[in-house]
DNA sequence: CGTATGTTTAACAAATTTGTTAAACTTTTG
DNA sequence: CAAAAGTTTAACAAATTTGTTAAACATACG
């Protein structure tokens, strides 16, 4: 028994095993008996509380969907912000944000990529428009370019190259950290890092 | 029947069909019948040809992986090269690569995070030491610093970047095209495009 | 106390997936 | 042609996974 851990009732402890075990291994690869061992139960008690797989999957996948896409918010968030500081921002929550949730990005890229379906039904359902964000973002960045702050620039690859500087690198961990032999420590030291790296980056490409 | 294309005997077809499989859905989503169907033939014959899902499982992802690392290998190609022109050439492989290959990247990643002892593994049996291309890469770029061609720069951090701005588009693929609405062609043009646009971005940030 | 709720155990049925086999049929090839 | 190799069909057993059930047990609570 885990006697530090368990303000939790049973309900939310299943929930929060099957995000771990869905989270690590996807939705194929995920037994329920995997989720009920995580949870310290049974499969019994486990299909007490829950219909059956699929449900508390569809449960986990639509908050880390969430989660995930939370970060394409901060686009929107403080009207009043430069470009840069609003990248600036982008870029920290983003970096914060995966350290803290390991193998989400991962879970979510590859469970939309078995389905992409699914980005459009949980997008409509959580009342998420990530197309609406995108075009903002792009229409900001026209404005910065015509103004003169920035030069000329797409900004879908801006968009991209952001991401990719960010969300990447969590994606690939397993393979960066058994390459460069750096322990779980090691890589959120460089992940703090990057966010300076990125910024500047992203900042040094688009001045002019 | 497939007329136009059949030069292949029944055993490379399986494989075929298999890799497409098998990249497409990972291994635990991949059912034996789903090869059986994209090769055009029963599972019966599949068995007749190899032992079980697992052997072929093996013989794909050696494939694959040994494809996806093939990119690293650029590092080291050409031993006269200017960092700069190595990085336009690692950057343009990888593209043209992935580009060539969709899923490839998704899928390699999402099997060693299954299992990261493969990496380890698959990298011995076939004698490519991945640690040994980074050591190399990170010797060039302290070199380059030293002799004041670029600034101080961590060699690690610029890899990531570089394979960040390349493989994540692909990774991402499923949500970039349904977000941007672009189509395939479109999806391949912008990654054209992004060759000089991640080039541009690296070597602005580390020039001096 | 005793009743409701939560939990375990064990057993089970159903469904799915896998791998095998035998027989028949087809194509290739000596 | 005749044998060999390739392929299909159909059926099957075994293993795995899923979801259900009943009974017993534990705990909380009125």
């Amino acid at each position: 028994m885990n006697m530090a851990v368990q303000e939790k009732n049973t309900e939310e402890l299943i929930l929060a095993a099957a995000s771990k075990v869905f989270t690590k291994k996807g939705f194929a690869a995920t037994r329920t008996e995997d989720i009920a061992a995580e949870a310290g139960i049974n499969r019994a008690l486990l299909h007490y509380y829950y219909r059956d797989k699929q449900s508390i999957f569809n449960i986990i996948f639509e908050a880390r969907f969430k989660e995930f896409f939370k970060g394409l918010f901060v686009i929107f968030e403080a009207d009043n912000l430069t470009l840069f500081d609003r990248i600036r921002r982008i870029i920290d929550h983003e970096i914060s944000s995966l350290i803290k949730h390991p193998d989400l990005a991962r879970f979510v890229i590859m469970e939309i990529a078995q389905d992409p379906g699914r980005l459009v039904e949980y997008g409509q359902k959580l009342g998420i428009n990530p197309r609406l964000l995108i075009a903002t973002f792009e229409k900001e960045v026209a404005l910065a370019a015509e103004q003169g702050i920035i030069r000329q620039v797409s900004g879908r690859q801006l968009l991209i190259s952001i991401m990719s500087l960010c969300v990447y690198p969590f994606v690939a961990r397993p393979i960066i950290q058994t390459l460069m032999q750096v322990e779980d420590s090691g890589f959120e030291k460089m992940m703090e890092l990057r966010k300076q790296e990125a910024f500047d980056l992203i900042a040094n490409s688009i001045k002019k």
